[in-house]
DNA sequence: CCAGTATGTCGAAAATCATCGAACGTCGAA
DNA sequence: TTCGACGTTCGATGATTTTCGACATACTGG
């Protein structure tokens, strides 16, 4: 149906429109790091389980956000799985794009971060 | 002794104290991205000097808030000379907390930027 | 179809950030 | 010692970001 198909749409910036400030803004907020860091251990996860691996202490609409910013930078990937959105990292165009900077961010040590 | 005084008033943090969530959030903005950029390219510059081949339109007082931020992250080394601030990239210090990091965003396509 | 789970969206409040001009301090030169 | 160049700090303002709770939407199992 239409209206499911619009509310399930899924905006990835494609590679082309990958930007360095946008994606360093987006890891910047610590929250976001740790999501980063969680989703790179898992591999991918839905929703709620990625917020409580990554340890954070916020209501979901304000994790809900911040998917979002990290979806628009290009960093994450989602795809809806029955009423899951299913996570995980565009690892490929991440390091076509900005070679380096995700395993540089999941090497970091944490008392770096 | 005034030479003291001098080396005092420049607040850097040391390398023990350097954050990856700070260090990116300075990087996040595209002027200071650019400062950066350009101050790789001179090797070092002096403020006015730097904010002019940045190509930064914004006031004096607004990019001294913006050096602030980069030297406070850890980026930037800041020395006086006369009545200069001589601007230089903390790059060792750097490479050794991040390793590629700052090779990464000056390597970056100003088109990815 | 209903109830429960999963998640996004909206509107508002609070916090942070970028920006400016004015005022200030320091230095080097006249 | 006065002056101009260089840069910082302060206070204000507007923009952006973070955060929340309430509501809406979508799927799943009974």
């Amino acid at each position: 149906m239409e209206l499911m198909t619009v509310l399930l749409e899924q905006a990835h910036p494609p590679v082309t429109e990958l930007r360095l400030s946008k994606v360093l803004a987006a890891l910047a907020d610590p929250g976001r790091l740790a999501t980063v860091r969680a989703l790179a251990q898992k591999g991918e996860s839905p929703c709620t389980r990625l917020q409580h691996d990554a340890g954070l202490q916020i209501s979901r609409s304000t994790f809900s956000h911040h998917q979002k910013v990290l979806r628009e930078a290009g960093i994450l990937l989602v795809r809806v799985r029955g009423a899951e959105r299913i996570l995980s990292l565009r690892r490929d165009d991440l390091d076509s794009c900005f070679p380096g900077l995700l395993d540089l961010v999941l090497n970091t040590p944490e008392k770096q971060t």
